[in-house]
RNA sequence: GGAGCUGUGGUGAAGUUGGAGUUCACGCCGGCCUGUCACGCCGGAGGUCGCGGGUUCGAGUCCCGUCAGCUCCGCCA
């Protein structure tokens, strides 16, 4: 062979390429040997293509062809045929050709996998993350790859064309007490002193607009040492952004406009805009939670009113008491079997809630044992106000108010799936604004900035903020899809009255956020410009471009529910030379084992 | 930190009431086979039943502990 090297992909090829020779590179798929006839697939990244190995055309490459395996990596050179039509292959992309071989050699040999590179292998999760670089190899997971990459690429570009300029910034940075817990790395010169990984690079982005920068990007890894999820890691990245001197509204709607472009040009879905917006108050009243999945209704209805005199006391005390009666309308269901109820009943008491009243539209009559407390006109306006038809199974939640919309909402969430009301291809985004700024902490006796020191306040109620700072709404908003929370940011504070009314509120005198902020805030009285911005979870984004549901499917080496990875085996124990030179002594693991 | 589920040849599963490392499929190895593409046919190899302890004449199976993976709560924007 002239060059082992390629001068075709494997997928690429097909009847317009008949008669030429060509030579591909790839790892075989598959074998199928016929005795005379040998058959190769060959799988590069692009696809898979037949190649015939016929003893008549050339015996040398048939003999080699006998002792190849599979995961073997191959050069072939041949010439592109056409298949008779009784041979053609309709699965296949490239199944009108083949490639008709004529040398080969071997580039390297493979010991067979751990299991089969395929699409839908059926094997252990560990398997397949010990051994990530075969995993990889199968073409759903290059796909997804590629389709993160394209993402990626399609953000750079909107971000570049609309004037945002893409700045590094640290990794080894400074450790902040509030937010998540930091991971930190021990400092070598600095003794007993660690630099923190960024939680996110906030901080520097607001620096950057007092920089000058005025429109500022990064695509960028964030660290977070909690507990994992299936849609969070301790490593993720984030498409980061900040502007300067831009009306929050312009900045939101340029926002839609960057992920309405992402998911056309990677996935092709138009999505329309503007957003559908909602208030933190009216996504938790209707749907029980700060990233409602629209794909669905079964809205929670408050029915407070309706019941506070009712017959029903449980109803009636609740309200009296200060609390809310809600409920959803699970329709079609009336005709759940005790055992049905019973389990539903019991998934609201794992969840928090006293327990499950339920209403059952039939045929015959109302059932449930509500039923027979209620009266004709509150069950009139019950059916009114929950849209009941005959069928309608109504659930009931008497409770505190954020227990009943935590229990609710998460019922509907479990209701939805298991009713089938959810369309797997619709993608429903939203905005939730005017988040809560604070959250009073009970355990520490003072409030906490929900999303960060720095969250402007709604205008109208900063004077809240000496009065009743948990009233006070933040100019904050989370982008949301399908259930997910894709996206977070506010506009910042600018105004040094502004800021030092919020420190007021979290419990720091100036002296004390200077100690914690001291260069932000020095920064800050040079001229900040008004700015805001936002951060998506760009891992997120692209497990919904690709359609699956957990974030390990959707990165190349990503860490088990433990935070290790099962590939390279971190963390892992260090020398005790290492430990020396970072000053770093190794505490006893405590037993486990509780004394009786 | 807590709860649930899972762990049996390389892979996926089955294993009943506690009675022989037992079965199936895929893969692997060898042989035969010139139109296969889930190739076919014949033969073969391959096991720390996650690990440790206990109960028992006897444990894959029952009990306790532990490790790993997954999902969720707490935690996390």
């Amino acid at each position: 062979m002239k060059s082992v090297y390629r001068t075709h992909h494997c997928g690429q090829l097909d009847k317009s390429h008949v008669g030429q020779e060509v030579v591909i590179n790839g790892w075989v798929q598959k074998r199928r040997d016929l005795g005379g006839l040998i058959f190769l697939d060959l799988r590069d990244r692009s696809g898979v293509v037949q190649v015939v190995f016929n003893p008549e055309i050339s015996e040398e490459a048939a003999r080699l062809a006998d002792k190849v395996r599979s995961q073997y990596v191959l050069a072939i050179r041949g010439e592109v045929i056409e298949r008779s039509p009784d041979t053609i292959n309709p699965k296949m992309k490239t199944g009108e050709i083949e490639v008709q071989g004529k040398e080969l050699e071997v580039l390297n040999e493979s010991k067979t996998p751990p299991f089969m590179i395929e699409d839908d292998v059926d094997v252990d999760e560990t398997v397949r993350l010990k051994y990530r670089y075969l995993d990889l190899r199968r073409p759903v997971m290059q796909r997804t790859l590629q389709l993160r990459h394209q993402a990626m690429q399609v953000a750079r570009r909107f971000l570049d064309r609309n004037g945002f300029v893409e700045v590094e910034t640290p990794m080894l940075t400074k450790s902040t007490p509030e937010g998540a817990r930091d991971y930190l790395v021990p400092s070598r010169v600095h003794h007993g002193e660690f630099y923190a990984l960024p939680q996110s690079p906030q901080i520097f982005k607001q620096l950057l607009m007092v920089s000058g920068m005025e429109r500022y990007f990064q695509i960028v890894r964030c660290f977070r040492d909690e507990d994992l999820r299936a849609d969070r890691q301790p490593e993720f990245t984030q498409i980061d952004i900040e502007a300067s001197f831009l009306e929050p509204e312009q900045f939101l709607s340029m926002m839609e406009e960057l992920v309405a472009e992402l998911f056309q040009e990677t996935i092709g879905l138009d999505v329309p805009r503007p957003f559908q917006r909602l208030t933190y108050q009216e996504a938790m009243e209707r749907y029980g939670s700060d990233k409602p999945d629209l794909r669905f209704g079964m809205e929670l209805v408050d029915l407070s009113e309706i019941v506070k005199e009712s017959g029903f006391k449980v109803f009636a005390s609740t309200v009296s008491g200060g609390g809310k009666v809600k409920a959803i309308n699970a329709k079609g269901s009336a005709g759940w079997s005790r055992k049905e109820v019973d389990q539903w009943g019991q998934t609201a008491q794992e969840l928090g809630a006293k327990g499950l009243a339920w209403l059952a539209f039939k045929e015959e009559g109302l059932k449930g044992p509500v039923a027979k407390f209620l009266s004709e006109d509150e069950v009139a306006q019950i059916g009114r106000a929950m849209d009941a038809q005959t069928g309608d199974m109504i659930l009931f939640v008497a409770d505190k108010p954020q227990t009943v919309n935590d229990v609710l909402g998460e019922l509907r969430l479990r209701l939805g799936k298991s009713l089938n009301l959810i369309d797997e291809k619709a993608f429903r985004f939203a905005w939730i604004t005017e988040f809560p700024l604070l959250t009073y902490d009970e355990e520490d006796g003072r409030y906490y900035a929900n999303h960060h020191p720095f969250t402007m306040p709604m205008e109208e109620d900063i004077p809240l903020l000496e009065t009743d700072p948990g009233k006070v709404r933040a100019q904050a908003y989370d982008m949301v899809l399908n259930g997910y929370e894709i996206g977070g940011g506010s506009q910042r504070i600018h105004r040094r009255e502004v800021q030092e009314a919020m420190f007021k509120a979290l419990g720091f005198t100036m002296e004390e956020a200077r100690e914690q902020f001291g260069f932000m805030m020095d920064a800050f009285e040079y001229g900040a410009p008004p700015h805001g911005g936002i951060a998506f979870g760009f891992d997120r984004i692209v497990m919904l471009l690709a359609g699956r549901n957990n974030l390990r499917d959707c990165i190349a080496f990503p860490k088990t529910a433990s935070a290790s990875c099962l590939m390279t085996e971190a963390p892992s124990p260090v020398d005790e030379k290492q430990l020396d030179e970072l000053h770093i002594q190794v505490k006893e693991k405590p037993s486990h084992k509780k004394e009786i």
